[in-house]
RNA sequence: AGAGAGGUGGCCGAGUGGUCGAAGGCGCACGCCUGGAAAGUGUGUAUACGCCAAAAGCGUAUCGAGGGUUCGAAUCCCUUCCUCUCUGCCA
């Protein structure tokens, strides 16, 4: 969430920006402002009277203890006035606090200059692109055939076993993930993030943190006896390892990486969109996420960007770069770069990776904060991406890779498989 | 899951109704001392919010969390979470 000195300082930029998003912000941000006026003012005026209780409690207890019961009883009657006032201001306070707060949930980050205008994914905009787009044959086959025929993803097991997007990996296609997941963070750790395995459950003070809840509570999994979530996200409990923390400047930056499942409702997806690894319920996804100095965090961004083209290239598939747009653009996030595949059966982009910079909007909400150089406590910047997700890198693998001899597994990978050829 | 013990500042630890945001120690920072270091010594050392243009300063809140009793709560009562020990169950 955004802080709301951010607001009052430069309500006119905010606005600006969030018209990015397609949206006219400023009666909410005026509201915002409006209702923190209030609550400084009640805030004030508790604290007048809470003093003045404290003082004359004080003098109580000095004349209790001098024997001078008679006047401390007369000083007890004044008390009671300030009592019922206290509590009338300190009533009026947390409503005030309480429709802030709730107000200040629903405005979205605020995106960077560099994110394009645009309504949808329509208008994000290509800013890099790699690797070559194989001419397949006639036969090729979109994954969902391919992992039939080598039988590698069995989704009707999965189906009966759970439901619907929660497929079985078997045989070779369960070793290819396994190799994915392993090679992913040997890269990533090499880069420098500190490997990590963390719970793939989360309290809803973590889904707080970092923007789950109350935004997104619909898609997530929740397990309602213990009111606890399925993670969505390796972001969700990586990122809350700091949550509340008061780092030294020097402990900056923080780099980890962790693989997790995935687990997502994705309600309201349907139709072609969900078709075979395109979208599912549970998939695998390794997690780079980076906790920054704000002054660092653009560059920060840059560096993730550069290692998961790194990743792709050795992966030899054809992908490219895009930056959302505001209409695309999450709403915690102030500046995204997604990651594509190309799948050649489907012809069409997959999502494979979405890095992003959320500057403050993350770390206000986790109270994360460190002592800048003036001594101060600041807010860091947040940062994460996926490096890599897991289905749509082996659909884009399985249909660019196929061939006669069966499913070519790129060279870095073979280490990890301990075969060439899915056949 | 059952029984018991306990949760106090960065850490250890005192504090069972009244100038307690909290003794003492450790750690840390700065200074003195020293040729330099150690030892010694002095000072300082939380967070949030508010008042103030800002700093200084002042006020308020915070002793796991939430609520209550009281003029006044770290201290008493209730609820809840967590940790430890023992018992049970279990990969």
């Amino acid at each position: 969430m955004l802080q709301v000195s951010f607001l009052r300082e430069n309500t006119d930029l905010v606005v600006k920006r969030l018209a990015k998003r397609n949206m006219d912000a400023r009666p909410l941000v005026e509201k915002a402002i409006q209702l923190d006026e209030q609550r400084r003012k009640l805030q004030t005026e508790l604290d007048n009277v809470l003093a003045e209780s404290n003082k004359l409690s004080k003098e109580i207890g000095i004349l209790f203890k001098s024997g001078k019961a008679d006047e401390a009883n007369k000083i007890k009657e004044q008390t009671s006035e300030l009592k019922d006032s206290g509590k009338d201001l300190s009533e009026k306070l947390n409503n005030t606090i309480e429709s802030l707060n709730e107000l200040l949930h629903n405005i979205p980050n605020v995106p960077n200059e560099l994110v394009p205008e645009g309504q949808n994914e329509e208008d994000n905009l290509e800013v890099f692109k790699a690797g070559e787009i194989p001419e397949l044959g006639e036969g090729a086959l979109p994954h969902w055939e391919l992992v039939k025929k080598y039988d590698i993803i069995d989704f009707e097991l999965g189906n009966k076993i759970t439901g619907s997007g929660f497929p079985v990996y078997k045989g070779k296609g369960a070793k290819l993930q396994r190799a994915l997941i392993s090679y992913f963070l040997d890269k990533n750790t090499a880069a420098g993030y500190d490997e990590v395995l963390v719970p793939l459950l989360v309290n809803s003070d973590s889904g707080f943190g970092t923007g789950q809840l109350p935004d997104k509570e619909g898609q997530m999994y929740h397990v309602t006896a213990d009111d606890l979530y399925l993670i969505p996200t390796a972001e969700v409990p990586a990122t809350n390892i700091f949550r509340g923390d008061l780092l030294k400047k020097d402990e900056l930056p923080k780099a980890i990486t962790g693989y997790t499942p995935c687990f997502r409702r994705e309600a309201g997806s349907y139709g072609a969109h969900v078709r075979g690894l395109n979208r599912l319920h549970q998939f695998d996804k390794v997690e780079i996420i980076r906790i920054e100095h704000p002054d660092r965090s653009y560059a920060a961004l840059e560096e993730m960007v550069e290692h998961v083209k790194g990743i792709m290239n050795e992966l030899e598939l054809p992908y490219r770069v895009i930056r959302l747009c505001g209409g695309d653009l999450g709403f915690t996030s102030a500046l995204t770069y997604d990651f594509e595949v190309y799948s050649t059966a489907q012809e069409k982009w997959l999502e494979i990776s979405s890095i992003s910079n959320f500057e403050n909007f993350q770390a206000n909400r986790l109270k994360l904060r460190f002592k800048n150089e003036d001594g101060k406590n600041q807010l860091v910047h947040t940062l994460n991406g996926s490096s890599l997700a897991l289905p749509r890198v082996v659909a884009g693998l399985l249909e660019n890779n196929q061939t006669e001899q069966g499913i070519r597994i790129p060279k870095v990978l073979v280490p990890y498989t301990g075969f060439e050829y899915i056949d």
